[in-house]
DNA sequence: CTGAAAGCGCTAACAA
DNA sequence: TTGTTAGCGCTTTCAG
């Protein structure tokens, strides 16, 4: 590993002072053309590079950005950190990327990390921690861009319209003439499912139906969660004509249920999921479904983010609600 | 934003020099166990974060990884990068990420940027680059961990045993008495099909069987593609009893063929992937394939060049190849 | 066991 | 239009 050439080898080459190499860079004050040439000369004879490091600690911007998120195989986030990336991208940010697997320890550890390194952002999937442990390990040093409403207010917050979309895909089975519909929800108090459950739920009460607790099961964000909560639901005396799934993989499981049971789809069981996933394209039958657009709800983080740390916005915090769109396939 | 602590800020609480609060917190030399408590307290009063930049510009190491893929939202890269970060995250080094979309110019551009803000190490996919590009700009400033056979010999190599993952699928119909196989391919010159393809002749040769160039057909990387040639090698006089695919959007496409076509999987036609992506345990059948391990790829980038990094290593140029594993499932 | 001082590579007052 | 100088916050000789 050899030694890096400096700003002041190359002032020493074209003959200027370290300054005049570092205008001629920055453009931050006027160079003769002249000088400018030397210096461009000496910069390439010598493959010289500026030291971000140096920039950094001078400037206090780092031009990178922090995504936190449970984990990035997940095939959500990768999607979100696209938008970031490519939001951020033409204003020179790079992205920080740590999973945290949803942990407090590894959340904080994180955060605190992001801190030390200086980040001019921080965008943040928040699953464990609250405003307070923001507040001490942040505070007010880095601009942080959330998706969990426990901040709402307190920070800018992306989120996606879940209630929404939920209403959408209840609707779209109401609008067949369907009115026993259930829900297969996700793990009481855990993630968007409480959410998604309210728009199934308005949607039953606008068209004069009550939903009944009854028509609500609930199982782990998994394939295998759907399948076997939803197997129960079709086993009954009266099963449900259609059923409003959580996300794409408890909808995957219930077109596994029906199959198990003989139930044809969609002409005998409707089925929706949410998020659209890659996966829902490409399931018998092709799953109809609420698309979550994670790429947008990262180019809106960046575009916030970008907001505060150019200062072009300063006010207090901004709610950003990302509009969902039901995708309707093969399933119902 | 306010101003920062420094660690001289610490020093003058706790009665101590600079020096003093840098060893206590290093470990670098010993320091009484008085002196440490005090300041430790000051640190702790003061809610002191040391600055990594600071320590960066005078130690030479940023403890950062860049991680440079073609895209991150495509859900192969993300699972590498998973494993990347486990496998460097406990020698406390964090990932930075850029999507090149696999373009030259972008590769490049972010190879410079990468070799400025001094990361401690490189993983690249690289598409578009070669050998001279990359002496170019990184030089031997910075380990490179490469995934691409045109640096082989030049830099650390991980890749995964295509050949013999393709040969393992093959073998699988062969050894059901199978013998009409054919091969969907990719794209000729471009990316991993043709190493695949070659793994499929080789198992074909040594059955005695010569690999007819009529059983080879070719698309793009995708479902449609998969769908298409696979739909034409269906049509002919004497249509295949099985079909090795070079990746699973491929083999899922020749599932949609099959069904098309009134051709019962596994039964009529047997259909075999290849990387086993997340979809491919969830279409109907679900999808016998070869398991690319990207996790274990992204894990062994790590070690790489955490053995570089810490100069535990420091011979030539390593290659290494990880295994794949067949996975039979309800397609063949 | 502890401290003083130098300097990593850069930028931004301030001065000419 | 250009240069001089003083740090940014830390680690590490070298010297007690």
């Amino acid at each position: 590993m050899r030694r890096g050439i400096t700003i002041a080898d190359v002032a020493a080459r074209a003959g200027v002072s370290p300054t005049t190499v570092s205008h001629t860079l920055s453009g931050r004050r006027q160079v003769s053309a002249a000088t400018q040439a030397k210096v461009q000369r000496a910069i390439s004879e010598l493959g010289y590079r500026p030291s971000a490091i140096a920039q950094s600690l001078r400037t206090k911007r780092t031009q990178m950005i922090a995504l936190i998120v449970p984990d990035i195989a997940n095939p959500y986030y990768p999607a979100v950190a696209r938008g970031l990336h490519d939001a951020v991208g033409e204003d020179g940010y790079y992205t920080l990327i740590g999973s945290t697997d949803g942990r407090r320890e590894t959340e904080l550890g994180f955060l605190e990390e992001m801190v030390a390194r200086s980040v001019d952002g921080i965008v943040m999937f928040a699953f464990a921690i609250d405003t307070a442990d923001l507040a001490r390990v942040v505070g007010d040093r880095v601009p942080v861009v959330v998706l969990a409403d426990v901040f709402a207010g307190r920070h800018d917050w992306v989120r996606v319209d879940d209630a929404a979309g939920a209403y959408a895909a209840t609707r779209h089975f109401l609008d067949q003439g369907i009115s026993e519909i259930a829900f297969a929800g996700g793990p009481k108090g855990r993630g968007p499912g409480d959410l998604r459950m309210a728009g199934y739920r308005r949607a039953l009460t606008e068209a004069g139906l009550a939903a009944a607790e009854n028509d609500i099961v609930r199982s782990e964000y998994t394939t295998e969660g759907g399948r076997s909560s939803v197997a129960e639901l079709l086993a009954r005396r009266r099963p449900p004509r259609a059923v409003v799934c959580a996300n794409d993989l408890i909808a995957i499981g219930a077109l596994k249920a029906a199959r198990e049971a003989g139930i044809e789809v969609p002409t005998e069981l409707g089925v929706a999921g949410f998020d659209d996933i890659d996966a829902a394209a490409l399931v018998t039958p092709a799953l109809t479904t609420v698309l979550n657009p994670a790429y947008q709800i990262g180019q809106r983080c960046g575009r916030l983010l970008v907001d505060r740390m150019t200062a072009g916005y300063q006010g207090p915090p901004r709610e950003v609600v990302v509009p969902t769109q039901l995708i309707v396939r093969a399933s119902g």
